[in-house]
DNA sequence: TAAAAACTAACGACCGTTAGTTAGTTCTTG
DNA sequence: CAAGAACTAACTAACGGTCGTTAGTTTTTA
């Protein structure tokens, strides 16, 4: 049962990570503030990861990882441009109420990743960003979305999500559901009445 | 001319702590970095300015004054609810233009700033929000806006135009004006045709 | 020639990480 | 099945490096 015991403590070193790399940024973190929080001392977390920069690649994979595997289940969905856009959406909201944590620091931090990591880090982003991209396209093409440039479309919808991750953490007086509509409703059909 | 010399390399100083803050972050720049990019040695640098913690106060300030003198020139202006909204995202968009390191500091790294400055900076942003949402508030008791949160709304239209601060240094394919308009045209009216 | 602004040198604090050790647990084997 | 070997995961201590900053001195400038 050692191997149960390391891995859940494994796992509770990289989400403690994960806050703290949020809260204070990567590089304000200090291990002994990370091994504090876990109950443990610095010198400790070695016996489960090689390093700082393992952390920080653990998490910020992990999530690249999630938003490509949803990205895929939603291209083989047969729905039009618009529905999945609609579902790329309602992805980027909801994937946030399921680790805030990762998905602040995979969006903020992952300029700290080394070298070897950064590289297959904006790979996976440029491809994410690329296939998004050619759904937009489509939807243009069959004349369901506005001719705008499809990057600057591209951009803007994941940049317009992206506040609900510094939101997710306060009062919430919204409640998910409200949000997500809401915010669908304002990307396709636009603040104006 | 003392004062001029060493107010033109205080300005120095701060636009190049920028330009690296914005780069590898507030906690990763070192004053020796900065002082190598500015052509001195790091403790020359303590002749123009108090410490690291004022080179980010300094750059966060003038933004957050930025931002808030030109919404109140627009608040002034009696143009319609929605005509205020897209100066708005106007502003935003070429806010950025002039000064695409303080944005992006401001923007990713306030959370460094010493606790006053902290307090302070807070409530610079909590003010302007809250009379960017009044006038959203305005323009849905009008009728010309769609009955959303007006939180919902705010948030959306404030990370929505923040992708331009990523995009500002690349290649930059596309012709201002072209963003401008497609941002403004994507905000209001949709994505959808 | 006095003030401004640069320099060299260094301090004390703190960082990520390693070395060496120890207590407890699991596996192997006579 | 008992006992010792091996392993796991914690600990203390400390190393080498770097950081922001200060002190003291020299150079530049108006």
């Amino acid at each position: 049962m050692a191997k149960k015991t390391s891995s859940t403590r494994r796992e509770d070193i990289v989400e403690t990570a994960a806050k703290l790399f949020k809260q204070k940024g990567y590089a304000a973190t200090t291990m002994r503030e990370i091994a504090e929080q876990v109950g443990i001392e610095a010198a400790s977390i070695y016996n489960h990861i090689k390093g700082k920069d393992e952390l920080l690649a653990e998490i910020c994979f992990r999530v690249s990882n999630a938003y490509i595997a949803q990205l895929t289940a939603i291209e083989m969905d047969d729905s039009s441009p618009i529905e999945k856009i609609k579902a790329l959406i309602r992805l980027h909201i909801r994937i946030v109420f399921e680790d805030v944590d990762g998905i602040s620091v995979a969006n903020n931090e992952w300029k700290h990743l080394p070298e070897s990591a950064l590289t297959s880090f904006k790979a996976a982003r440029r491809d994410y960003e690329s296939r998004f991209a050619k759904i937009i396209e489509q939807g243009i093409e069959q004349g369901d979305i506005q001719k705008v440039n499809a990057s600057v479309a591209l951009f803007t919808i994941l940049s317009a999500v992206r506040w609900v991750e510094l939101w997710y953490k306060s009062d919430r007086q919204i409640a998910p559901q409200v949000l997500e509509d809401d915010i669908v409703s304002l990307l396709l059909n636009g603040l104006q009445k």
